[in-house]
RNA sequence: GCGGGCGUCGCCAAGUGGUUAAGGCAGCGGCUUGUGGCGCCGCUAUUCGGGGGUUCGAAUCCCCUCGCUCGCCCCA
């Protein structure tokens, strides 16, 4: 066997699974079009800083999940963990004061060195949506509802919108301090993995799922108190318009996301069918990103869904492939020329034709045809080629046994009433 | 990074110390090089993820290693 392998956490995809990820991303594309959403492109290898800027030190994708190395020019660089401190650095770089008000999506893969597990691999892809220099509640019940419908649309069902408000940057701050005081006199009491945090990233305690830092947790400071007038009307407004869209959604106070530039709304699409990696979509609010990555003031706000999570909820009937409506059996040097030409020609119809190019016998020829339940099959030998015309008929059971037609290739007429009779 | 499970053909597998490593699916060839569904016949692992050891003898026992997988942490 053979000794080379794809990198751990890799994974090839197929033909035949690539069905269904070309019919998903199709009704994807189709949603952010009528949303008039556009496309944007960045690279996929970025300087190692940007993600340290924009994603955080304290986090986990930073500190200890980032695919890093030196390039031959010893620069640090980075495959890119998620999107959307490319976009803004993008945004950036490219002036985004001639137009403030952007909204944009991407797809592509991402990068993040973990044991990979179900649902999860090292190399994945996401569909990202970011609302750049929109601040109202309304662009967060506008993109929140983006993604309710993208996941509908793809007919996925029972899921889970949970929702939180992180507050702006004073209201974290206040809580910052109050809660890591709390922490450090409870230290003792709390897991390891909490214990760390407590100085890098002390708002991630708050979704540990260790139970007995639950437990003591329930008695901490909670961020929800710290919260100004201002912030608690947006996340109430939220709440408000999200009931109006009927869009079902729990609350979830310990929902804090990983990343570093959230501020108000947070959230995140889950769904019990994944298993224990269940989140297939989560996003939130960053306003102050662009401005702390040296771009203007600029509140925005996205969302990422995860692809291959994305493609196990969707239902099987989108990973069926198109049936072969014409299978073209040839044999002969004239026959092929003429086989060629005339698959061209029915290609125009749309129809999914396949020319075989084996030069193999026309027995094998009908068996692979058959194999491929092609609907009807168009027969080019030595005699028709000599006398300039194709058979053409039905490949199914009931035409089972020679009920051919045969026709000129000079004759477009007759080869296209035969076509609207049977297949278009 | 830490736990659990597993590694026999492209896929699913039998085999648990004794001459040639079942079988099924898929694939390829033939019966049938001008007409497909069925059927029949044949071919496809000197080798059991890799290395070392025990033994007269190992896919089967032991050690190491690699890989896959599920879970923890965390995320998509």
């Amino acid at each position: 066997m053979n000794n080379l392998r794809n990198l751990r956490g890799t994974v090839d995809l197929l033909p035949n699974q690539l069905i269904k990820w070309q019919n998903v991303e199709k009704i994807i594309l189709e949603q952010l079009s009528r949303s008039s959403i556009k496309e944007i492109r960045t690279p996929i290898l970025e300087m190692t800083e940007l993600f340290i800027r924009g994603i955080g030190e304290g986090t986990d994708v930073v500190s200890k999940e980032m695919y890093t190395f030196l390039d031959r020019g010893e620069r640090s660089c980075t495959l890119r963990p998620e999107g959307t401190a490319s976009v803004a650095r993008a945004l950036i770089q490219n002036g985004i004061s001639s137009n403030p008000l952007q909204k944009l999506w991407y797809m592509g893969p991402m990068f993040r060195y973990e044991r990979p597990q179900a649902g999860r691999q090292r190399q994945f892809h996401q569909l990202g949506v970011e609302f750049i220099g929109y601040e109202s509640v309304r662009s967060d019940v506008e993109i929140i509802a983006l993604a309710w419908d993208i996941l509908g649309k793809l007919g996925i069902q029972e899921l889970n919108l949970e929702i939180n408000t992180l507050g702006d940057i004073n209201d974290r701050l206040n809580f910052q301090k109050s809660f890591v005081n709390w922490l450090e006199k409870n230290k003792n009491s709390l897991d390891l993995d909490s214990q760390n945090r407590i100085n890098k990233n002390p708002l991630r305690i708050l979704d540990s799922k260790n139970i007995q830092t639950k437990k003591i947790l329930e008695n901490a400071p909670r961020l929800f108190n710290f919260l100004s007038e201002k912030s608690l009307k947006r996340y109430s407004n939220l709440k408000k318009q999200l009931e109006v869209l009927n869009i079902p959604y729990l609350e979830n106070q310990n929902l804090v996301r990983g990343l570093d530039y959230y501020t108000h709304t947070a959230f995140e699409i889950t769904s019990g069918a994944l298993g224990t990696q269940s989140t297939v979509c989560g996003g939130g609010r960053y306003d102050d990103l662009i401005k702390q990555m040296g771009g203007g003031n600029t509140p925005a706000i996205g969302f990422a869904i995860g692809l291959e999570r994305l493609i196990l909820l969707a239902g099987k009937e989108l990973g069926v492939p198109r049936n072969t409506d014409i299978y073209i059996i040839n044999q002969g040097l004239i026959a092929e020329s003429l086989a060629i030409n005339l698959s061209r020609k029915l290609r125009n119809y749309d129809l999914l034709v396949e020319l075989d190019l084996s030069g193999a016998s026309f027995s094998k020829q009908f068996k692979r045809a058959n194999k491929l339940k092609s609907k009807s099959i168009i027969v080019i030998g030595d005699d028709e080629a000599t006398n300039n015309v194709f058979k053409i008929r039905l490949f199914n059971e009931e035409s089972f046994g020679n009920r051919e037609e045969t026709i000129s290739f000079a004759n477009d007429t007759k080869l296209e009433n035969w076509l609207k009779t049977n297949l278009l």
